[in-house]
DNA sequence: AAGCTAAGTTAGGTTGGCCTAAATCATATG
DNA sequence: CATATGATTTAGGCCAACCTAACTTAGCTT
């Protein structure tokens, strides 16, 4: 019994599975504020779903500490991940959309596409393996590549990389990386960094740019030695 | 004032106002049973909803005799017209999808696609103007050919005409009409008919067969003089 | 005109998912 | 170790959208 139940799952409690799994990555346990806070929802809502969630064995949890993922949760939550990035991909590569302007409509399609649609999309721009912003994208299996990344603020001063992957939940955030040429794939170097969370600065494709360190934080890149 | 509110409805508000319209094109007046047998639910469960839909302006309710769209509710029927034939057409076109697997997946996406994105996948096929199923497709701003149409079981011995649309509603029916070659574009000629609801002689593209009245029905023709 | 039937509506109930306000628990700190 | 503070849960509501059962209306038919 491999529970493939096609059951069939409101879009509430995929959007719950998924920020539990993103935060269960970054933090071990989700706890109920940081969840209603990703869902911008009131933290009593979340102990009532998450409730629900239990009762349907799709989260454990440890009352007062948080929730983790059943195995049925984490399925679930990979499959909307996969979802997500396909049509995020799929909407940059074959309809022009610019990568500051999938992420809204990617979060109302995916509750709505077929996984047969996911799939014809996914095949029809080649099977990239990431999105737009350097995710990498489930397979329909499940598989994911779950490398831990290096963020920017984390470099040291000399340290060459090269990005892989920026945070996709903020539009003008997007645009602005896009301006200083910090997308996936450009290499960088550190340059120096005031201590204390001050701006860091730094050589993007034979350019120097200073950034701050909240946004240091969402770029992250695989590390040259 | 051209009521260009960008009001957001529902999923089940815009699937009422989808059938009304179209009840309201066939029959004048969209009755309580006929709304509740196209979605499947109680009559009960209707008139509570009329009654939601007429205080937000969209329908005209006359207490037992059925309701009517306003313009702002025929508005918002064209748009999810749109958004439904559009994304069949998309289906078919882009992604390889069979014409009778695409009215189920169009049906769940029609709520969750924005304008943008119909408009750039309509773009993206040389904008067909009609659907898989040869529907209309409403434009942008809510035109759309309501020309009335001949449908196969009223068609007289002997007349020739073409096939413009057929019903889309029926996965199973949409395969059998396939087979038959009565899609739209196909050459018919009417051979013979029985009396009284009984099947129907013609002739598709060199071959002969007979179909039952209630197919030849949701097969719509434009005559040939 | 009475009465029958089908269509429509009302009454009352359920469920999911949200809310605020008021407890309760965990924990760090004085 | 007592307690303040922040995290969490409970209690009690609300709303949209559905349901069934019971009632009312419209529109014949006889």
């Amino acid at each position: 019994m491999t529970g493939r139940s096609l059951e069939e799952y409101t879009a509430p409690v995929e959007d719950y599975l998924k920020v539990i799994y993103e935060i269960e990555r970054a933090s071990g346990a989700a706890a109920t504020t940081d969840i209603a806070s990703r869902l911008a929802i009131a933290p009593a809502s979340v102990s009532g779903m998450v409730r629900r969630l239990a009762d349907q064995g799709l989260v454990d949890h440890e009352r007062y500490h948080g929730v983790r993922l059943t195995d049925e949760g984490r399925r679930v939550a990979l499959r909307m991940l996969r979802r997500h990035r396909v049509i995020e991909a799929y909407l940059t590569r074959a309809l022009g959309y610019e990568w500051d302007r999938v992420h809204d409509e990617a979060e109302r399609l995916e509750h709505a596409a077929s996984d047969e649609l996911i799939d014809r999309m996914e095949a029809a721009i080649g099977a990239p393996g990431v999105d737009p912003h350097g995710a990498p994208i489930p397979t329909r299996e499940g598989q994911i590549d779950e490398r831990e990344l290096v963020s920017l603020a984390e470099l040291e001063p000399r340290q060459m990389g090269r990005v892989v992957r920026v945070s996709d939940d903020d539009a003008s955030r997007l645009r602005y990386l896009g301006e200083l040429g910090l997308v996936p794939g450009a290499r960088v170097t550190m340059l120096d960094r005031a201590p204390f969370g001050g701006p860091i600065r730094l050589r993007v494709r034979k350019a120097e740019c200073a950034i701050g360190p909240q946004l240091a934080g969402s770029v992250w890149v695989e590390v040259a030695e």
